[in-house]
DNA sequence: TCAGATTTGTCCGTATGTATA
DNA sequence: CTATACATACGGACAAATCTG
């Protein structure tokens, strides 16, 4: 029997092997991995089964092939995984209720969480300007509390979003002063009660 | 000149090819997709990128192929992303605390909506146990505030974090208790306070 | 500038295991 | 049991991009 048919796929095994290669030799973002015809070789499989695994983790955004020059690992925190798992999750036929209303949760769960951290926090400069995008106030929000999965899911819902309602939503510059005040101050009461005012949604 | 070779690569193509024909023909779970021959003669491409593109498609768990039958449209439910790619990404610490902090976050979003209904909530029943499932009570939870958009999120977000911590959560039935109480007296603050006490993860 | 080697991109031919009529 | 259709897998061939000396 040449090959056992009836274990696992083998670019599935591939996909395996090249995880243990990577912790093996210790590999990080922008280093390469050996070229298909190697991993052929000494995985004893052939070069059409390395490249369909390979395609596979290319699709995820975990490794990049540039023509010419091989195959490397990407920083993982890029990946693909919110962008593909919201073609799951974020179908056309979700209510819109559900979309505002998660939205609104993950901005706050991002306030609340910015109250944990020590650090003052600096929002983009009011300057005068009598309102403001919401948008960028978050943005700002979620760079500062370092969780990018968070932040991810946040951006996706928003983008989605904005296929719903059109037009820019502006705030008034009052309220995010009420709002980073209750930031300053530290107080999650205050926070919610300021976000519930001015940032939900009237339904 | 017979390909354009500067173009994008031929296996996204032909995802966005399998896209479309999903769409036309209005195909759903169960569906069979034309054979790899099939679409590599109608889409004048060679079968191995067919291939590729069909495993890539497989890894994300959106289509099943069953040899000697064909090519079939999956139920998302099943896909292996989350081993896949918690191999890969979770790795990372920082991964790794994302994962668990946005879990928490978004239970704790989840409890706030439930304070927002009027009828009561009726929690799985604690009859006498010393312990209880943490995934069964925030599944109760998610049930009740009806946002499938962000309970679909939390199932996915609860998936990874099972790849982190093998064993199963178990917390005490005081917790749950204390947790219904602050829901029963619509306190908002109480509830975090609980919450954070009993259901934080220590880092 | 240039030639040769390496690497990915793509296609094709062939063999094999499996399911179905 | 046979024939057909299908996915699985391998390996060869060539194109195109890149790097090296």
């Amino acid at each position: 029997m040449k090959n056992d048919y009836n274990s696992d796929k083998i670019y599935i095994l591939i996909l395996e092997k090249i995880r243990e290669l990577i912790d093996e030799d210790g590999l990080g973002p922008g280093d390469r991995l050996p070229s298909e015809r190697e991993l052929s070789e000494t995985l004893n499989v052939g070069r059409s089964s390395v490249r369909e695994a390979l395609r596979s983790l290319e699709l995820l955004g975990l490794i990049e092939t540039r023509k010419g020059e091989g195959t490397f690992l990407a920083d993982f925190r890029n990946h693909r995984l919110v962008e593909i798992l919201s073609s799951f999750i974020l179908t056309n036929e979700q209510s819109q209720k559900d979309v505002i209303e998660t939205m609104e949760m993950i901005e706050l769960a991002g306030l609340m969480l910015l109250l944990e951290k020590d650090a003052p926090f600096s929002p983009p400069s009011l300057d005068g300007k009598r309102s403001f995008r919401r948008e960028q106030f978050f943005q700002a929000v979620f760079e500062r509390i370092n969780n990018r999965l968070l932040y991810k899911i946040w951006q996706l819902i928003a983008d989605f979003k904005r296929t719903i309602h059109e037009q820019e939503e502006k705030i008034p510059a009052s309220a995010f002063s009420a709002l980073i005040k209750a930031i300053d101050e530290r107080s999650v009461p205050e926070l919610i009660q300021v976000y519930r005012l001015h940032f939900f949604s009237k339904q």
